[in-house]
Order: C-alpha cells, then sequence, then structure tokens
DNA sequence: ACCTGAACACCGTTCAAGT
DNA sequence: ACCTGAACACCGTTCAAGT
C-alpha cells in the first residue's frame, strides 16, 4: 500500500472515530507510521489532506446527491442541496423540538471547552459539505475558484436563520418566503442575477 | 492607567489596524506592555479578551440613522444598519441569556394564538425597520423599487442566523465573519458587487 | 491582589540529509 | 522520487515565585 494510501486511511478513520478530531500533522503521521516531512510532501499543507479527506468520505456517503447532475443549472442544485440540510431541521413540532436539542446542547450551559469542542465538530460538518458543494460548482466555472471561506460562512448564516424560523411561531407562506430567500442566497454566492 | 485598559486598548488597536489578527496573548501582552501571565489574570482565557473587546467595538462603532448619510456608499450604510440591529442580540454571556428569552418565550412552549400574535408583532417591527432603510436607499436608486418583501425576509433570516450564532459557542474572528457575510448580504440585496 | 516569566504541551511548515 | 526527523516559529494555559 503506497504512502499516501495510507495516510489518507489513517486520517479517514481518525474521523470515524472522533468527527471533533483536528487532524493534526503528528497525529495522522503516527497513526500511518510514516514521518511528517512525508506527510508533507504527499499533501503540502494540512488543508490539502483534509480536502482530500472529505471529498473521499462524501463521494463515498452521497454519491449521487443533486450537485452533480451538470445538466441542472448550478443555483438550482445549490438551492436542492440547501433544502436538503434544511430537510433535516423538519418542520412544526419537529422544528422546536430539534431546536430545543440544540438550545440545551450549546446555549443554556456555560460554553465550556467539551460543549465548545461538541458544537465546533457539528459545525465544521456543516461548513465542509457546504465547501464541497461550492468546490465542485467552481470546477464547473460556476463560480471563481478563489477562498470560499466567506461565502461559506455566509450560507451557513442563512441556513441557522431559516432552521431557526422553521422553530418560531411561522407566518403563512413558509415554503415560499424559503424559496425566495434560498435563491437570493445561492444567487448571491454564484454572483449572477438570474440564470 | 490600569493594566486591565491597557491590555484592551492594546488588543482594540490590534483589531483597528488589522481585523484579521488572531489576538495571540504574547502579542496583546507585548503591546500593552505587559506579561502573559498578568494578562492570563484579567482573562483568565484569550475568549474572553475577544468577547471584551468585541463588545466595546460594537458600543463605540455605531453612528446614529447611518442610512440617511448620503456621503457615504448603500451598501456600507445598510451594513451598519444591519449592524445596529446586530448589536441588541450582543455578545457573549448577553447573546446567550437573549436567546434563552427568546427561545422560552417562543420556541418552548406550544404555539397558541397568543403565543404566535406576540411573534407577529415582534417580527413585523424587524421587517418594517429593514423595509424603511431599503425604502431610503430606493429612492437614491440604489436598488429598484420593486416588491421588497423578498428582500426584507432574506435579511432577516441573515439577521436571526447572526444572532443565534453569537449564543452558540463562536470561532475565532467572529467580527470578521460577520462583516463578511453582512456585505455578501447587502450586496445580495442591492443587486451589484460594487457601489 | 496583582504581576512575572519560565515551562508545558501543543500547532503547521521548512529543510538538510538520507535512500 | 520518496522519506526522515530535527528545527523553527508559533499557539494557549499553568504555575511557582515574587511584590
Amino acid at each position: 500500500m503506497h504512502t499516501r494510501e495510507r495516510i489518507l486511511k489513517a486520517a479517514a478513520e481518525m474521523i470515524a472515530e472522533d468527527a471533533t478530531t483536528t487532524l493534526s500533522v503528528r497525529a495522522v503521521a503516527a497513526r500511518a507510521g510514516v514521518s511528517t516531512g512525508s506527510l508533507r510532501f504527499h499533501f503540502p499543507t494540512q488543508r490539502a489532506l483534509r480536502d482530500e479527506v472529505l471529498t473521499r468520505i462524501y463521494q463515498h456517503f452521497i454519491p449521487d446527491d443533486p450537485i452533480r447532475d451538470s445538466s441542472r443549472p448550478a443555483r438550482d442544485r445549490l438551492v436542492d442541496c440547501l433544502r436538503q440540510v434544511l430537510a433535516a431541521a423538519g418542520v412544526g413540532d419537529e422544528a422546536r423540538t430539534a431546536w430545543s436539542a440544540v438550545y440545551q446542547q450549546f446555549i443554556a450551559p456555560e460554553p465550556s471547552a467539551k460543549v465548545r469542542t461538541a458544537y465546533r465538530a457539528y459545525e465544521r460538518v456543516s461548513a465542509d459539505r457546504v465547501e464541497y458543494w461550492l468546490g465542485v460548482l467552481a470546477d464547473e466555472g460556476a463560480l471563481p475558484r478563489e477562498d470560499f471561506a466567506p461565502k461559506v460562512q455566509f450560507l451557513l448564516t442563512v441556513l441557522n436563520g431559516l432552521s431557526v424560523q422553521r422553530a418560531l411561531p411561522s407566518g403563512e407562506s413558509v415554503l415560499q418566503a424559503e424559496t425566495e430567500t434560498l435563491y437570493i442566497a445561492a444567487d448571491a454566492v454564484l454572483g449572477s442575477g438570474s440564470p
């Protein structure tokens, strides 16, 4: 087995065991049984390592997600993906109990180190997922390749806002309002105003 | 001047010079002319320092009614207004207790007619405010006069997302992340990327 | 009570040196 | 071409010791 694969396997195992883990150079290298220098040779930066690991994980878990269907407009696909995240938030009572859990877990208690790392783990999973989608769309040229960080942050904020609005007493046409908001957000990220 | 103030001043200066900066223990301590231990004495954790600095920045950075100051770019003014809403959400513990109130009032109880109308009233105040800002900017021609409803909805969602993120265990550079998100949102509403 | 600075246990990256 | 591991320049936190 090639060194590169050993490194990726070690990293994947560590993430599987604990999604909180930071995948530090030394930890991954030790687990893979290689030196830090060797790891750096194959992955010029820690970020490069993480990106590679993530693409594999997402490819494995969701092979046929909407983002890959390049026959549809980029913005429609991005909105669908965001909606997929939102679906997990539930509607009505489900949304309320879901947010109760979030509240009890992350907002009510003092933000101790434990609480903080737990939330970070949760947050990072979402961020990575969104970043992955943007990466795919960037490969198609649907948006510039630059740094996605601000756009990821922005989309996560919109998702947070929408999911909390699902838990709050809602207005009449939730679905329509959400759709409009999601398309405004998608267009903001993809740069153009109309398809 | 007390040590504590010297530390806060040094940190504020560093952020003013570069909003990206991480405010490391040693850098702030050196600039303030105190030891790292002393800094730790006054601020038990780096996060405590950052929270304190942020509250001060938000307290001092808000001018009154920025929307009418037509000498400045529309997007800057809109962002300032949104920031003003956000300032009410507080930072750190304040944000947590604020969201606890929202949770207990609107999410935890069954959405009875009473709860629902109470929330609607609260929601409409925010919506009217945002709509007012968009109206002013539309008068200047900064955005089309069409129906603002979807844009108002969108901005309220972003504000909801940001304020809940303040209550959740936050990452390092909250200020920078919020600023970037607010500008993306403002540009999405104003239609163009530049003033 | 306030402050010091060394020490600890971590980071990610670089690089001369080996095979 | 691939790999090693020491070295560098950082982190945040702890803590015995001083005043």
